[in-house]
DNA sequence: ACAATCAATAAGGAAATTTTATTGATGCTG
DNA sequence: CAGCATCAATAAAATTTCCTTATTGATTGT
């Protein structure tokens, strides 16, 4: 008689499977999960059986054409989320640095991710012997400061040489269109601001009427404007809002932008660079970032 | 080119791994280890070995003598407890009833497992609608709450019949041995006790000179008098406290009590069931005490 | 020095998982 | 309503992974 029985709770199964799982909740579908994760659909929907048959519970309702979670698979696909965090983290404490150490960032705020703080706790988590700083800025500001050597690592977009490319960002016009027959308004940085001059040459590309209404001097004033309703603007997708609406279709097409690593020139800080990669990891996990 | 290299924090490894790895660190070899995870030896080795490389870092300084954790295997393993504690939960969350309910667990005071509350604590996680609560006591006093409706499940000696033997419970002396030509002083539980008749047969069987000079009415008042140096009692395994020494050797051998669970004889209580056998599964997994 | 114990390693075999290919079911489109 | 496209389940073969047996080298205790 084997002991299996006398463990009803102990789980024994592979991250793997666990990613897969999260991959199928997140992605809506067995098919796109398995693209996500490398696999076929057929190796997705065995590891999602197994697991099923494992917990003696249907972690999701699907028929054919639909799929959605059940309460049970809330639940589960809740710890699974946790588990591989805890195992990513692990991973990347266990090659931290033991030494004290301090490590600046700057960060151009109209590209922060949604999720940056959870990023930053985990980074700090990981690296007990680490003091974090965060500086959110505009982009020259930023490395400016690079390079008075008060900044160790800046995250910016295409705005000076030495930059190394991290991932694309798409750009979206977002805000309220005008009644029909009314000009165009825009909502825009004052310069220097790249973004400024893109929504520019876009407009002109198109014969349609258009003014810039407002010239702000920060994201949060651009961001207030366009929730204000006082016109449109472009804005890269992480510094959307929840009640910024995206305008599709309608408009000119707009390039993506990059965002890019910027490391001082003279030495070497490997904790940055463990930064750089670290971040990209995880904004590539997350899925709402697409790596170059 | 594989996209291997683009995921430098990602873990995916079995979860049966990381429960060789705190095997190997709870029993300080990799021989135990896998006996206590029912494989082998080499099985264990190469678990380790794998994911000592795939970390790129060793998680235990080996000689063919002698094992202890790196810096970095303490904290690897910190977080696989972590995620085996998750992984475990999650099993048991999936098959938690969804009603709103209510458990009435009482506990013999003197057999209270050493982590009791961190149990508890999980149990109530993985059960968010369910109401705990935990009375301790005498073993008589709770049986007669068991009969009253009051409670929904026991766990005492044997006390009295239509219990279900859970686990074993070891009896040790423990305490001040006298000086050498004085009589051995017990410090005893008053009567009903179990543990009292025992202790007075043990010395019978004996021709040594004692008596008892401590009749207590709980077992904390033994434990003070215990601690007081006041003489010399029995106690469960569990009810041993940091700063209580245990005697070895010179008196006479005791036999093991067990640990039974007594439900009501009317109706089901299915939360009762599953929380017995959550509790044996996690004593067991804890290995603090030997299920029967 | 010898026996005993421990971990590492090699090699073969066993078991699990993945893939390819197919089927059945469902919704969409013309 | 038929045909098409999409999705998940399944079967069977193939691959990979993992585990076991057997052995070696190293270290400690007697």
């Amino acid at each position: 008689m084997s002991n299996a029985n006398r463990s009803p709770f102990r789980l024994d199964t592979d991250l793997i499977v666990l990613r897969s799982l999260v991959a199928v909740a997140e992605e809506g579908s067995f098919s796109a999960a398995a693209e996500k994760v490398g696999r076929t659909q057929s190796a997705i929907s065995l590891q999602i059986a197994k697991l099923e048959e494992r917990l003696d519970v249907k972690l999701f309702d699907r028929t054919s054409r639909s799929l959605s979670q059940t309460s049970e698979g809330e639940v589960f696909i809740g710890y699974a989320r946790k588990i591989l965090e805890l195992a990513d983290e692990a991973v990347l404490s266990v090659s931290a640095p033991k030494e004290q150490s301090m490590l600046r960032v700057g960060f151009a705020e109209y590209l922060v991710p949604q999720h940056l703080h959870i990023h930053l706790a985990r980074f700090k988590r990981a690296h007990p012997t680490c003091d974090l700083n965060l500086i959110l800025g505009g982009g020259a500001d930023l490395l400016n400061l690079l390079d008075a050597g008060e900044l160790d690592v800046v995250f910016a977009g295409p705005e000076a040489s030495g930059g190394k490319q991290l991932w694309q960002e798409p750009l979206v016009w977002c805000g309220q269109l005008p009644a029909t027959a009314k000009p165009l308004e825009l909502i825009l940085m004052q310069e220097p601001c790249s973004y400024r001059s893109i929504a520019i040459s876009a407009m002109e590309a198109v014969a349609s009427d258009w003014k810039i209404s407002i010239t702000a001097n920060s994201i949060q004033a651009v961001q207030s404007a366009i929730k204000a309703g006082l016109g449109v603007s472009i804005l890269p997708y992480s510094a959307l809002q929840e009640d910024i609406s995206v305008i599709e279709g309608v408009l000119p097409e707009l390039p993506a932008t990059s965002v890019l690593s910027y490391l001082p020139a003279q030495e070497e800080n490997p904790l940055a660079q463990r930064f750089i990669d670290y971040l990209l990891c995880y904004l590539e996990k997350t899925g709402a970032l697409h790596v170059a």
